[in-house]
RNA sequence: GGCGCUAUCGUCUAACGGUUAGGACGGAGCCCUCUCAAGGCUUAAAUACGGGUUCGAUUCCCGUUAGCGCUACCA
């Protein structure tokens, strides 16, 4: 494949904490954008601000992105990615032509076209210090002038030797037009543009410096970023121009908002990719519905449930929306339960199996595959399964009986059910579904009560829950003898009550 | 304040000048039913406002309003 011309994007998260939903979604259109173009995408760390650090998220990051299926062909190697305390290997590199892919990496690289940058007269050294900055814009907000960087350094010459910072010489009087890729065209004077600082005083790049740089050294040829990047545009267009580089195309995507219209933030909720696996989401489940926030199929289809190689066949830039989409936890778990619906049995159980550990159930596989099948529809997310099946695993359970006595029935009645129930099902040959139905379904006839009631009697007796799976598939994964034990203890506590 | 982006049901969105403005989540109701789900059916619910352009605007243009983003030696 010729690189020159391979669609190349790249996915650029700074190690500040864990990966985060709106992340996800950035992640997930670089990977449906360049395979669909039979291109690559790119992780690249983008760790230049040393004060945010966090060492551990670079790791974590990756383990995140690939728990939820996003697999990047190039990103940092085995050695750019913190080993733990006894130096093991993460087993997380990626590796690629243009290694390393962690900006903290390629400092020399930025001190040098910082310095061309100089010597071409479109940067200067600039020695103000935060205090007459921060003055500054006092000032000007006092005189109610646009607030910024004067230009004050501009001429000063600063010497090298002193501590400064680089700034980008801003060429005034110009107007500087972005074709994006989502937004259209977008246009702006230079005159309202700002001296940025491009190399920090600890030698460490800007964003600014540093994503234009790796962006053209790594040949990428899409830039698809979060909308909150689109004022820094024009900066990025300069920069290419000065350097005399071809920008790649822009495509800035709609943001991922928060019920209240914000910006998604802790305080909607969860925002962690890694706090929605811990809930029982399915990465499966969470792409999909990521990838429909700023995204539809369009002409008029109205499908919704895409997999991944699908959403990677149909995806375009084209269908990429203007408009920021609120992230809604409702419908993310309304479709996380489609998909557990549609897991095959023993992997659904096979996805349970964390969950039901971290309950502290002593898992009985017989009973656990007798019983997925018929918990399968009743799941939004994967630890719900807890509540309705942690009464199969358990040799004690707690009963209210009083919500037994319901509807006309009283404990005489409620316990001679028990018995009798507990008595026909001791007598059946053959312990199944089917007839354990037959049997609770005649002893509910030689009762006097309905059928609800009875069954309820049965089934808070057996499960101590109102809330089960279907009652005989419950009583069949229970077995026989707990059953019977279960239904003779109750009809015992009916009785001394 | 300045600059920019955005604007269809509560929410995600479809309709690339002509539709009874469609679907999905959520809501309501009904059916099914041993509880709870799932499933099926039905239903309420939207083009922010004002001007243009056009035979005709959700759609194109302008303005207003509102929301959001940026305005750091953070990304």
């Amino acid at each position: 494949m010729e690189i020159m011309n391979e669609v190349r994007t790249r996915f650029a998260p700074s190690p500040t904490g864990w990966l985060h939903i709106g992340g996800v979604r950035t992640a997930l259109f670089e990977i449906l954008f360049a395979r669909h173009h039979g291109g690559k995408a790119v992780l690249r760390i983008d760790d230049t601000d040393r004060e945010r650090l966090v060492p551990e998220a670079i790791p974590g990051l990756i383990e995140d992105l690939r728990w939820v299926g996003l697999y990047f062909d190039e990103g940092p190697a085995e050695d750019e990615i913190r080993h733990d305390e006894d130096g093991h290997e993460s087993g997380l590199g990626i590796g690629g032509p243009f290694q390393p892919y962690s900006q903290s990496r390629r400092l020399p690289r930025y001190l040098d076209i910082s310095e061309e940058l100089i010597r071409l007269g479109c940067a200067y050294r600039c020695d103000c210090t935060p205090e007459r900055l921060q003055q500054e814009r006092e000032q000007q907000a006092e005189r109610k002038e646009p607030v910024g960087y004067s230009g004050y350094c501009r001429d000063r010459n600063v010497p090298a030797d002193a501590p400064h910072v680089v700034r980008f010489k801003i060429p005034q009087d110009r107007s500087i037009t972005l074709q994006d890729a989502v937004k259209g065209e977008v246009r702006w004077d230079t005159i309202i543009l700002r001296d940025p600082v491009l190399l920090k005083s600890d030698v460490y790049p800007t964003y600014h410096l540093a994503t234009v740089v790796d962006d053209h050294d790594m040949r990428i040829s899409h830039v698809l970023r979060a909308d909150e990047w689109l004022s820094t545009a024009p900066l990025h267009l300069l920069l290419y121009e000065a350097l005399g580089w071809s920008a790649p195309v822009f495509a800035h995507l709609p943001p991922v908002l928060g019920t209240d219209g914000k910006k998604l933030s802790k305080r909607h909720g969860a925002t962690f990719l890694r706090t929605f696996r811990e809930a029982g989401y399915l990465p499966e489940a969470i792409l999909n519905f990521m990838a429909l926030i700023g995204w539809s199929p369009g002409e008029g289809d109205e499908q919704e449930i895409f997999s991944l190689d699908e959403l990677t066949r149909r995806f375009t830039l084209e269908r990429v929306n203007n408009a920021g989409g609120v992230f809604s936890y409702d419908k993310l778990k309304w479709m996380n339960g489609v998909y557990i619906r549609n897991l095959s049995a023993p992997d659904l159980q096979a996805r349970l199996r964390p969950f039901l550990v971290s309950a502290s159930l002593q898992i009985d596989d017989e009973k656990l595959t007798r019983i997925i099948p018929h918990i399968q529809p009743r799941l939004e997310l994967l630890p719900d399964a807890v509540s309705l099946i942690d009464f199969l695993f358990k040799d004690h359970i707690d009963r209210d009986l009083g919500s037994m006595l319901k509807k006309g029935m009283d404990a005489p009645a409620a316990s001679a059910i028990c018995n009798k129930a507990a008595d026909r099902l001791t007598e059946i040959p053959t312990f199944d579904a089917a007839s354990i139905e037959a049997v609770l379904r005649q002893v509910a006839e030689e009762s006097s009560a309905k059928i609800g009631p009875v069954f309820t009697v049965v089934r808070i007796a057996v499960t101590g829950k109102t809330v089960t799976p279907p009652l005989f598939e419950s009583i069949f994964a229970l077995g026989r003898a707990q059953t019977v034990q279960r239904l003779k203890e109750t009809a015992n506590l009916l009785t001394i009550r």
